[in-house]
RNA sequence: GGUCCCUUCGUCUAACGGUUAGGACACUUGGUUUUCAUCCAAGAAAUAGGAGUUCGAUUCUCCUAGGGACUACCA
């Protein structure tokens, strides 16, 4: 029997979690699940000048809201915990330590200060500064010197980061999932540090350390850790330690321009890039949630960016993306958000919930315009009937539910104006033929959809008047516009002695 | 600048050497609805360029161009 597969999601808690992590956390989901494996979440802050408070919060609420919780993070089946890498600060220096003894790292004096110049310097002339195995015994490190003077420039209190000692000569050929081999030369990477002065490792350190610790078993990432692979590699070498698979996910593009999809793209283009809406004292950030996005919606459009599964299926369950996602049919290019097809597919999801739901959905709206007995807490039955009766004649024509007053407020009050372009179909004869209308109208028992058209019909044929010169008054005096639903569905609706009311005031001021 | 990654309709993508290069969003035009929207049908729309390998390249290799990521004691 093969590992168990267990993946995490690591974001640091600097800010909302953008979109591009979302879908990151999603495939690590997807993956896990499809596997039987475990997936977990774990928080990188090992950065403590930009903690954001509200952040961690806010990440495991949205991976709620969309239905992707982990199986294992802090306070939830804390199996390998901590997972919040600031209480494992404890654990780091030990591990540095171990590559130091065995010659895989090094202590280095240089200041932070000192090394800005040198880069100024290479900049310069044109050269690009890199600290590595050229220059490294040029510099201030413990390579230099005797173990008894870097120990006492230790104790002394002198300020150090410990770096790693990458490897000469080496070409790297590396295997990722979604890209296949991917080459590096190691006399062209940089000793990075892996321990800071501020006694917290860095994110390589702490990322690979975890990661073992925590058995994972595959790294799946956005792309933008590409170039890092090879120095997790080669400290996973150096730990001796088996190193687990890697997957480098493609990046989400700018929908119009260039380059990568940004905080502020979102809120400029009008959609947003946030799962849940984020308050900061320099504004509101929208989220998904509150913009009347469903989670599916957002699931299903982010699998769908960067993966498909071959088929010409584009509606997917969460259940049938465990079932169908692989890894290997990942897309090795990044993709551009395309916000107009993400509100397809909240019409698509639109269309597929209940009017029930629909209805509890839009009853606080229309409780909000005044009409309170739409309000849940009022519960009217015989208002939350006719609501979703409403719901259904207009869902289809919408993408969200905010759309639905502006589609459905001639149910709830008349025309106060009647549009433009419409009032040409008012013409000389049509008050005398709305009058009689009315008479019609007011003769009918059964007053239902589908009655009050044949009478109404029937009305227009004996008499030969023709369909044009009826309905398109009748629905301008009933709607002020030439748009909405069926019309006998409306006169239903809004009842006899409204539209009645309706006619004659629209004969009144037409 | 350096390193690495990428490149099929405007966009998301299918086609794992042989297809009239398929689908979806958006767009256009018809039909339905005497309205608008939905819906249905149709249309326009792509293999970045150049060499090679091959009987045959969207598919394999190389070059060029373009795009992207990374290049911090940030993740």
């Amino acid at each position: 029997m093969s590992k168990q597969v267990r993946v995490r999601f690591a974001p640091s808690p600097t800010g909302p979690l953008h979109i591009g992590g979302v879908r990151t956390a999603l495939f690590n989901y997807l993956f896990a699940k499809k596997n039987n494996g475990v997936f977990f979440l774990r928080i990188e802050d090992t950065d403590q000048n930009r903690f954001v408070p509200g952040a961690e919060e806010y990440i495991m609420e949205s991976l709620e809201w969309l239905g992707i919780a982990p199986d294992e993070t802090i306070g939830k089946n804390e199996k390998f915990g901590p997972y919040k890498q600031s209480e494992r600060k404890h654990l780091y220096l030990k591990y540095a330590d171990d590559l130091i003894n065995s010659g895989n790292a090094y202590y280095a004096f240089d200041t932070a200060e000192a090394l800005d110049l040198h880069r100024k310097q290479h900049e310069e002339q044109g050269k690009t500064f890199i600290y590595n195995w050229h220059n490294r015994e040029k510099l201030d490190t413990s390579l230099v010197i005797s173990a008894e003077e870097t120990a006492k420039r230790i104790a002394a209190g002198e300020e150090y980061v410990i770096r790693f000692k990458t490897p000469v000569d080496e070409t790297l050929q590396l295997q990722d999932i979604i890209r296949g081999e991917v080459k590096f030369e190691t006399n062209l990477l940089d000793d990075k540090v892996l321990f800071k002065s501020d006694g917290m490792p860095t994110y390589h350190l702490a990322n690979i350390v975890d990661d073992h610790l925590m058995e994972t078993s595959h790294v799946i990432r956005g792309e933008e850790w590409l170039p890092s692979m090879p120095l997790h590699v080669l400290l996973y070498r150096a730990f001796g330690w088996e190193a687990p698979q890697f997957a480098h996910l493609p990046l989400i593009l700018k929908p119009v321009g260039n380059g990568k999809l940004s905080k502020r793209d979102g809120d400029k283009l009008g959609f947003p890039v946030f799962p849940l809406e984020w308050k900061t004292e320099d504004g509101i950030s929208s989220g998904y949630r509150e913009k009347g996005f469903f989670p599916e919606t957002v699931i299903n459009f982010l699998a769908l960016l960067g993966w498909n599964d071959g088929t010409e299926q584009e509606i997917f369950t969460l259940e049938e993306l465990v079932d169908k996602f692989d890894l290997n049919r990942v897309h090795k290019a990044g993709a551009k958000f395309d916000p107009e097809k993400n509100k397809w597919f909240n019409h698509q999801y639109l269309m597929k919930q209940s009017d029930s739901d629909l209805a509890e959905d839009f009853a606080p709206i229309v409780a909000e315009k005044g009409f309170s007995s739409f309000d849940c807490a009022q519960g009217d039955t015989l208002e939350m009937t006719k609501l979703e009766k409403i719901v259904s004649l207009i869902k289809e024509r919408a993408n969200f539910v905010s759309e639905f007053w502006d589609l459905s407020d001639f149910f709830f009050v008349a025309p106060t104006s009647y549009d433009e372009k419409a009032r040409k179909n008012w013409k000389e004869e049509t008050p005398a033929l709305m009058q009689e209308l009315i008479s019609v109208l007011s003769e009918i028992a059964d007053f239902t959809s589908v009655n009050i058209e044949t009478i109404v019909k029937d009305w227009m044929t004996k008499n030969e008047i023709g369909m044009g010169k009826v309905m398109q008054p009748f629905r301008l005096s009933l709607v002020g516009a030439l748009k909405g639903p069926h019309l006998f569905d409306i006169v239903e609706l809004i009842g006899k002695e409204e539209t009645i009311k309706r006619i004659e005031t629209a004969i009144a001021t037409l």
